[in-house]
DNA sequence: AATAACGCCAACCGCGCGCTG
DNA sequence: CCAGCGCGCGGTTGGCGTTAT
């Protein structure tokens, strides 16, 4: 089988969405074939992690998470997958990208020119670098500090501290469109094209919309345009399931 | 305007682990 | 116990956009 690589195109992200949403995650192996993909099943399973997966977050680090990557990163190694677990709405890719492409260097840099310096202390530098902090929409993201120390972090417990806040960037186009992206969002729609700033382009890669959101309920993953959303300001959603919590991170099995 | 250098990030690759027969 | 399979993780690569010359 001659499976095929580099970049997906938008009706592969599309077929790879719509069968996932179809019939939920289960053997990533068989995913290609029955979603008539030419990929094999690691690069779909990538895709859906990295891409197309609900509630991922997209855009710049905040000065909270940045520094939520420094410290793990400090007491964890490359634990990637791990520290990414404290950060909801980012993939261990993301945050190994975000790490080797510019944290590891300020990290460095601060060492060097001050080997007694605490490499956490990033707040005074925040605006130096790629990252650019627009006005901050996610000043409500869940506390990154609330989920460290409770060993065996679970992102369940994140919900059961109270409402699950979640970027739900899926669900922007069940809103039309819209305000959002206008005011430099920090978040964009997976299926919308960016441009490397992170804005949307303003048009959905498939041509169609996508007002959904994901989620899986007694394993079978279905399209939930209405149990959404309140509190939609500065870009969260307090999403309210009948007896199941999304809370960004993974979004299968979640039953309360 | 052309192009070289650089940086970012999506995706690939290889390895290890856990599960199952 | 062992082999086969699927999955997840971390390291690395390659493409593309941006910036510098």
């Amino acid at each position: 089988m001659n499976y095929k690589k580099g970049l997906w195109s938008p009706d592969e992200d599309r077929r790879l969405r719509d069968y996932i949403l179809k019939h939920g995650l289960s053997c990533w192996s068989a995913v290609p074939g029955s979603a008539g993909l030419q990929r094999n099943g690691k690069s779909c399973r990538l895709r859906w992690i990295n891409y197309l997966r609900p509630g991922l977050k997209r855009g710049n680090f905040s000065p909270e998470e940045e520094e939520t990557v420094i410290n793990l990163q400090a007491k964890l190694g490359n634990r990637w997958s791990q520290i990414a677990m404290h950060l909801p709405g980012r993939t261990d890719n993301e945050v190994k990208n975000y790490w080797n492409s510019y944290l590891k260097k300020r990290v460095t840099k601060a060492q060097n020119s001050d080997p007694h310096a605490s490499a956490t202390s990033s707040s005074d530098c925040t605006n130096q670098g790629p990252v650019k902090h627009e006005e901050e929409p996610n000043s409500q993201m869940i506390s990154p500090a609330t989920h460290v120390d409770i060993g065996g972090f679970s992102p369940k417990l994140t919900a059961l501290n109270g409402l699950p806040r979640v970027l739900f960037g899926d669900c922007l186009q069940a809103n039309g469109g819209d305000s959002l992206h206008d005011r430099g969002e920090v978040m964009t729609n997976p299926w919308h094209n960016t441009n490397p700033h992170g804005e949307a382009s303003g048009q959905a890669t498939d041509g169609t919309t996508n007002g959904y959101a994901g989620a899986c309920m007694n394993g079978e993953m279905q399209a939930q345009p209405e149990a959404l959303l309140q509190n939609q300001e500065n870009g969260f959603f307090d999403i309210l399931f009948p007896g199941l919590v999304y809370d960004g991170m993974d979004f299968c099995d979640r039953e309360f």
